[in-house]
DNA sequence: GTGGTCTAGACCACG
DNA sequence: GTGGTCTAGACCACC
């Protein structure tokens, strides 16, 4: 499991932790019927209090992405896969579509959204290739 | 000048203030040397409390947007068309970059990328239509 | 009559006119007995609102500096070159004692104060040197 | 920790905080990483409205010399010591060429500006002594 | 417990 | 009339 954890960017850990969570599940990072980490251990690798790994779990429960098996921990749901698939997108989506009305209202004309997005869009490519490479190393 | 204030969508109140006034000004909707709505004229309007408004205003003024003329009110500085113009493409691209950030970090595909970011460019553009329209009407 | 006004840096502007006629008082810029410029000559000259003059005059009046003569205008007072030397000193004086005191609560050394006094009387040299050769030309 | 705030001299007092609490940080009253008091807890002590002490937080986190650690509080940032020593001596240096501008205006001789500075800064020590007393009796 | 936001209302200085 | 400061107190999210 690799989570990247922000804690000075204004978005909630809990939040930031059960998103991650989502995405692991929605590309098969963590499999239905696996345990997902203890409190106490996932908490102590993020350095984070465990009442905020506690909450991302109920989050995650109340969804119905995790279930608790007893005397065993938290594992994925059976339909968890598909259903994170989906949210995956609704969330990215969602999240796209409110800068995309901030821009409108701004009166950024549509060529320069689209470029905004096109230079973005290959920013957080070599972003991404950057956290690759620094990873393998 | 038309505000779009949205109470319940954890955007702080003031921070919306903030940026519509820099995007009224990047778009000229502003002139430099031209006084904003007064404090009092505005908070009633917006039907918020003056200190949001003032607290909106403080921040302009920090950024070297707006600056008191001595019981007159808070104009528009010289050079602040231009800064507007810039910190709005960085605002807007910041969003931008964070969410695609986050696309990444989801493992969705670019074609996912680009194909949400069209299906929400088309979506806004819809929304922005209506909303015109709404207040033509 | 020469007067600097700045109307943006938090000085009220009636306070920086009663001090530099004060200070012209003190320098013999304007005699025992002459008439001060009239409220609304003055503060055309200045692009102030009248009132404000006028707040400054009555402060004047009340510290002895200006007295009223019947149908002419205000004038200064007899004792007036002698008190405004001394009022003179003392207004420079507490602000030089009072950023000292601030100096001292920042723990600043001594050794420092003194340079930074040193630079900034250089400084204001250099300036004021500057503003009478730009009004010779 | 300890603040020096008058409340009847004009200085804003949220001012008066975010400057003293600078100066801690320049003299390592304070160190990096280091919690600075609670709004709360500092209000209680200023006898002032916890507003006003998060005000004076909030204009040194928009300075960078603060930052939120969630549920924990206000941490000085990694560079704040240095940056605090050099704006404490913006600070001063700003007041005292301030003050000399305007000495220079009313003609003070260079002379009187020298003797009212050598007045001031042992006036200030006499000052600063007995302070110091009265707080070890 | 922490900071952050917002409201309501008072008072002041300035023009 | 204008903005600026301050108080008092409520509510929220986060840890």
């Amino acid at each position: 499991m690799f989570f990247n954890i922000n804690t000075s960017n204004g978005v909630p850990v809990y939040e930031q932790i059960a998103r991650q969570i989502v995405f692991a599940v929605a590309n098969r990072g963590i499999e239905t019927g696996e345990l997902v980490p203890s409190v106490r251990n996932l908490s102590r690798e993020l350095a984070v209090n465990p009442n905020t790994v506690a909450r991302a779990y109920r989050q995650l429960q109340d969804q119905g992405v995790l279930e608790t098996v007893r005397g065993e921990g938290l594992v994925v749901t059976k339909g968890a896969a598909a259903k994170c698939k989906s949210t995956r997108k609704k969330m990215i989506g969602e999240r796209i579509l409110s800068v995309l009305q901030e821009a409108r209202q701004s009166q950024l004309t549509e060529d320069d959204i689209k470029s905004l997005f096109a230079d973005s869009l290959a920013a957080s490519k070599k972003l991404a290739n950057k956290n690759r490479t620094r990873k393998e190393s």
